[in-house]
RNA sequence: UGGGGAGUCGCCAAGCUGGUCUAAGGCAGCGGAUUUUGAUUCCGCCAUUCGAGGGUUCGAAUCCUUCCUCCCCAGCCA
């Protein structure tokens, strides 16, 4: 009978860039032919797979060096959420090139961090769709020995410094290797004989060779594989030589048959290479044997598409001065409340729920922003407003007496669960003589419209009945009150007296006390740590407040990670690490 | 001074195959209604203007052009 609401009718436009190009490709059919058998691999090793059921296939590639912060959240939302939408699949992959770096204690974080925010890297096809770039390490290796053989690599014998001077500058071209033009099979040879481990680390370096003079400094013949005799966290002491973000990422995508990869703006100079690399191991090469050999990757190849990374004010994301913050101690670690990691956001009360409402209300372009950190806030209030059960607290408690109610008398009086919400049922809130009520709600001499208790001013119990101010008592610090009987909350003629004030108390015998944690943001800036600018200075010294509060009964048995809105203040989550309710 | 990007309301952001744009939507803000949370919910208001100038056109945020501002790039990091 009803009509949808009208502003339900016209939903924002989640339109955008992104979501333009698969829709794009989508109907072009571009990407309908690729074939996959569940398992990442070379055009020889799909050739005989059947189609793709996944109609895109996007990835989130963390490095396993860190904990994830609200940056990758944004990511994670936005990839995940396309190969939902679009009826594909999303891989989680580990971009663990580096073994210097990386560990497997990041590994697990970073998979419950993707799961707790609601995301699967399960496919249409059932597969499970959880990688390593270190899983194709011997893909890499033979590819590159292949890209030797063509002619597109050589091993560079400079020193870093060296390569560095020979490099140029943004404005001037480079120079060539002296070792750029060494013959295939010594090219071959050597490559073969770092893999062997028969070299020290810098020692030599697989360089593609490009353009020394391209006005992109990516292109100048960049490295594809140093040699680091180092343990890698999968792979162990398998490997010696290891390979670069560059020459690893396009073809780890190209194996997983990823569509559409998902990068932030500063690697949009690294497109043309990411290409180079991808286009030149697709292509049929045919030998100076004058054997033609068919391409090593399936195309189409996927596509690199980059986005504006995120930004949010009174929030420092990058890893440097998370790193600061956590070593120096201005916080409690990495999973602090107030720490922008998803660990900490979770311990804050932050929801999944939330996040996701904030990916899709900050949406995605290409132009540098920063998002007002009340945004995330709003997001995180806007789903707990649903899904929080409300309760009473008294943060700052302040006894008051109510004089003319009878010693020993105890009443019961009924709250909803949730105002908008019936069906969550309500509970009981004893009254008794003695109460506890917030020390703001109170005031000797109220300033100008402050409409709660003070002397003569008379304000409900919310629940309860109204109360009248008649006084003071400095020495034992108490409000005294009396109650008119005939004004309880739900009884015929409560209404009688209108009163402005409604102040929330729960009973001295009845309510329990418990530590609780008040967070305000870390920072009282805009933009810590603007420029080259200190970060400590910028910090908020009143961004933790430990308080002993009186709850109500009702919140005894919380269990860790419940939440709950304490009426008037918001909302609060039972700590999953640390809440010894007492 | 090289290359690659971006500039639409306080903050995001649609639109950019030219007219339906005197520019969507969200957040914030401002009014007002409901309300036992100074909350929520609800209703209304909120860019004659699209970084600036010039041009093309009957008509431009959308096309051309000049200029301005901001961001990224010289790791054997990602």
């Amino acid at each position: 009978m009803s009509a949808p609401s009208p502003r339900k009718q016209h939903e924002a436009s989640h339109s955008n860039f992104i979501r333009q190009i698969i829709e794009a490709d989508l109907m072009a059919g571009k990407y309908a032919r690729r074939k996959w058998n569940g398992k990442p691999g070379s055009a020889f090793s799909l050739h005989n797979a059947p189609t793709d059921p996944a109609k895109i296939r996007t990835r989130f590639p963390p490095e396993p060096n860190g904990y994830l912060h609200y940056g990758h959240a944004k990511a994670i939302c936005l990839n995940f959420g396309l190969a939902r939408d679009y009826g594909g699949g999303c891989h989680l992959r580990f971009d663990d090139t580096n073994p210097a770096k990386e560990e497997t204690e990041y590994v697990d974080s970073i998979r419950e961090a993707v799961k707790w925010l609601g995301f699967s890297w399960e496919d249409p096809g059932g597969n499970r769709n959880e990688y390593y770039a270190s899983d194709y390490f011997e893909y890499l290796y033979q590819f590159a020995e292949e890209l030797v053989r063509r002619g597109h690599a050589y091993v560079d014998s400079l020193s870093a410094e060296q390569m560095r001077a020979l490099r140029g500058t943004l404005t001037e071209p480079g120079k060539n290797s002296p070792y750029r033009e060494r013959p295939v099979e010594e090219n071959l040879k050597l490559f073969r004989e770092m893999h062997l481990g028969r070299f020290a680390d810098g020692e030599h370096v697989l360089r593609a060779k490009i353009d020394m003079a391209s006005p992109n400094i990516n292109l100048r013949d960049p490295a594809m594989y140093r040699i680091r005799h180092a343990a890698h966290h999968r792979t162990g002491d398998h490997w010696c030589i290891y390979p670069t973000y560059d020459w690893a990422h396009g073809v780890s995508d190209a194996l997983e048959n990823i569509t559409h990869s998902l990068c932030t703006l500063e690697f949009e100079d690294h497109r043309p290479l990411y290409e180079w690399f991808n286009e030149r191991l697709a292509e049929d090469w045919t030998g100076y044997d004058g054997v033609k050999r068919p391409g090593l990757l399936q195309q189409p190849l996927p596509r690199q598409i980059e986005f504006a990374r995120l930004n949010v004010t009174y929030v420092v994301l990058s890893k440097r001065k998370l790193i600061q913050l956590v070593e120096e101690r201005h916080v409690d670690g990495w999973d602090d409340p107030r720490m922008p990691t998803l660990v900490g956001a979770r311990r804050r009360g932050f929801t999944p729920e939330g996040f996701r409402l904030f990916a899709e209300r900050i949406g995605v372009a290409k132009a540098d922003s920063w998002i007002e950190f009340s945004i995330l806030e709003d997001c995180m209030r806007e789903h707990l407003n649903e899904a929080a059960p409300r309760r009473v607290a008294v943060l700052d408690p302040l006894k008051l007496v109510i004089e003319n109610y009878p010693e020993g008398k105890e009443e019961e009086c009924e709250a909803p669960n949730h105002p908008h919400k019936p069906e969550w049922g309500r509970r009981k809130l004893r009254l008794s003589r003695e109460l506890w009520i917030e020390r703001e709600d109170f005031s000797e001499s109220p300033p100008k419209g402050y409409f709660r208790l003070f002397p003569g001013n008379r304000v409900r119990l919310r629940y309860g009945y109204i109360v009248e101010c008649i006084g003071y008592d400095k020495t034992t610090d108490t409000v005294r009150c009396t109650y008119d009987p005939d004004t309880r909350s739900g009884t015929p003629g409560a209404e009688k007296v209108k009163v402005k004030g409604n102040i929330h108390w729960v009973s001295a015998k009845d309510s329990f006390a418990a530590e609780v944690r008040l967070y305000d943001r870390l920072f009282k800036v805009p933009h810590p740590g603007a420029g080259d600018s200190e970060l400590v200075p910028d910090l908020n010294p009143d961004s933790k407040k430990l308080v002993t509060a009186q709850l109500e009964a009702a919140l005894k048995g919380a269990r860790p990670e419940e939440q709950f809105q304490f009426e008037r203040h918001g909302y609060f989550t039972a700590d999953r690490v640390d809440s010894t309710a007492r």
